[in-house]
DNA sequence: TTAGATGCAAAGACTTTGCGCACTT
DNA sequence: AAGTGCGCAAAGTCTTTGCATCTAA
């Protein structure tokens, strides 16, 4: 398993090798990409490449991250009820968001791993731990609640 | 704590007790979900409560559904990506969804109570167990996946 | 009486889809 | 040359909001 973050060159090289095209989109998605730090959702990626190729329209970013999700290029996940975030896949790692505030946390996949072998035993579940944020409260909010009572 | 489900006239008292008028369609919403055996979506409930009062509009049960939560009378869980659904409140419990085939298995509560601690500790974050299915893939999908590759 | 609640319709947020043309291979 | 992928605009899904009217207390 690749731990180190994938280079543009290597991404496209995955395109090519699965009977897609290399387009100038999906170069400035990738990009973008690239480049980010943490998650992105479809729009800020939208306007990141935008930036720099103004004609490409969100539908098009919406079917090449579609696409690179089925190639294993990008995973998303659902923070709360707003947009869906998007990164390179990769470390997996887990979320929690606070339903208040709506602060998103990432925390280490390794939280999991008790839960997820007892969902497995239980009822043959298997866990995927990124794809939605744990909800919940955060400590901020939690010591605002209380000061208010 | 009230273990048992409250009935519909308990429910019309909590409304009456906090200085909010009970109307017709708060009662018929009120009837339909002490009715209800399992989660129902906002279009479910619109659509019971109408069988019984043609008149009463979506955004009308969306607005009873959110009083209802500010006085604690129902909850709300997302289950996947598309509608949420509301129940009483009461047991809490959890949910997992299958990603594939969006099946929901409610599970206990108590499956939670290790990493609920963990991340109280670890983040100060108090977990909600109810209000975000976990994702995944269940059994059965996991198991046609496999006879597929 | 009078403020809260409702009905209707429109708007909003996010995402998907249809269609004809362009661009990659 | 062939057909995938694109841009644009419209539609779709779920939920919220504005406003005039009605109604519970």
């Amino acid at each position: 398993m690749v731990q180190r973050a994938p280079t543009a060159e290597e991404i496209l090289s995955t395109v090519r090798g699965s009977d897609r095209r290399v387009t100038l989109a999906k170069r400035t998605v990738v990009e973008v990409l690239v480049r980010a730090r943490g998650h992105l959702t479809a729009e800020e990626i939208t306007s990141a490449v935008q930036r720099l190729r103004p004609e490409v329209s969100p539908s098009t970013v919406y079917r090449i991250l579609e696409e690179f999700e089925e190639l294993n290029i990008v995973v998303h996940s659902h923070l709360g009820q707003a947009a869906a975030v998007y990164h390179l896949a990769g470390a997996v790692h887990g979320h929690l968001t606070c339903e208040h505030c709506k602060q998103t946390i990432e925390i280490s996949a390794a939280h999991f791993d008790a839960l997820s072998k007892e969902l497995q035993k239980a009822y043959g579940f298997q866990l995927d731990r990124h794809h939605v944020a744990l909800s919940g409260t955060c400590a901020r909010c939690r010591d605002n609640q209380r000061a208010t009572r």
